[in-house]
DNA sequence: AAAGATATTGACCATTTGGTCAATAGAATC
DNA sequence: GATTCTATTGACCAAATGGTCAATATCTTT
């Protein structure tokens, strides 16, 4: 009959078209999560046929940990530009705990829940988690270094702080995923949790105009 | 040929293969996870043909939600029991976050992070997911309320300091599912952030022999 | 305009998934 | 021993997955 349902894709250069491909798995990734991103989907979304996606990428295992990667570094790089405007650690570390519970990353937050997940049958996917999880810890490790530093936190060891403090906003926010609705906000109790840790004094971390 | 590889399954009452089938379920999913459960894998585990286990189930999915039910259910079980049998609310608490975060419950939470994401998928699970994040948050907002009527914990809303806590130790544990190894202790922090949610002093919730 | 280079595609393939259903085998009953 | 009941099965099916490859269309160069 002929009927292509999708005119032939303009020709691009493979770079470009790399992009593309890569720009359509991060837009799937975050509308529908890492189990939306397949050869199929990427490639609808892409405006091309399947086998395409199938030739620029080496397999979908790697095409989902670099979409992993895509859409979780753009978070680290966001959330490390906001602080750089800020004067000390103690506001820094205020706004990162309640920037990244805020409720606005709902679908960066399924990516790394599902990243956890398939990273047991995917071990490129795996290494790539464990390397942004490293991105994060050091981010919020050098924070705490810096308030060390200036006598503002109290703990003898910042890079385990930073693991434990990572793990508690993954969790809350992997809850949030569940149980959006009828749960209350999620930044305003860890504070007090991050001055237990920091042996800082009540309301430290909290606000101020 | 006629090379049948298994033997006809020996007849059983319907309830007692139904369950054998749960309990193969539940095997494989403790074993390998809940993506594990499929209806031939489940088949095999249980030593029956596929099609049986299509004939005693409604669907994988709901299959999938009784087996997550059951896994998770009998770990808050264990944790009650537990828990009875310490004098107070501080001892309890202390106790409590030390057991779940104690790592030997690996499997237990590898079936929880896959139930996050899956329940995108599958609304039954995602009911059930709910309701045993109920009951944790249940045993643990009990905890805190006995504590705060003993004039042990200061807070003003021990569910929202349950579902943080909960929420807390959740993500630990999923981290530690992906960064096995290179990571410290896990309860050993946490408690410093507990004593800041419940304004209890330093060391409050560490072992006491 | 012709030739060459290559981006793109359709047509396959093997595998795995959940699921259906008539046929079969075996225990219980008559 | 014959009949009834039903637990179990094999043989299918449709759908979706990742992947391969020769053919085709389109751009670039001659």
């Amino acid at each position: 009959m002929s009927t292509p349902s999708r005119p032939r894709a303009p020709r691009m250069s493979p770079a470009e078209r790399a992009l593309s491909i890569a720009n359509a798995a991060r837009a799937l990734a975050l509308e529908a999560g890492l189990a939306a991103v397949t050869l199929r989907a990427v490639a609808a979304r892409a405006g091309v046929a399947p086998a395409l996606v199938a030739h620029y990428v080496p397999s979908m295992d790697v095409l989902i940990a670099r979409t992993f990667a895509s859409v979780v570094s753009a978070e680290v790089v966001e959330i490390e530009t906001l602080l750089e405007a800020l004067p000390g650690p103690r506001e820094q570390l205020g706004v990162l705990v309640r920037t990244i519970l805020d409720g606005s990353r709902d679908d960066v937050t399924l990516v790394w829940v599902e990243a956890w997940a398939l990273g047991r049958r995917n071990e490129t996917l795996a290494t790539e988690v464990r390397a942004q999880m490293d991105a994060w810890q050091a981010v919020i490790q050098s924070v705490i270094e810096a308030g060390v530093a200036a006598g503002e936190f109290e703990t003898e060891d910042p890079a385990a702080v930073a693991w434990q403090l990572l793990g508690m906003v993954d969790g809350l926010n992997a809850q949030a995923l569940v149980r959006w609705g009828d749960l209350t906000d999620r930044g305003s109790l860890i504070s007090h949790a991050v001055e237990g840790m920091l042996g800082l004094p009540r309301g430290a971390l909290d606000l101020r105009a």
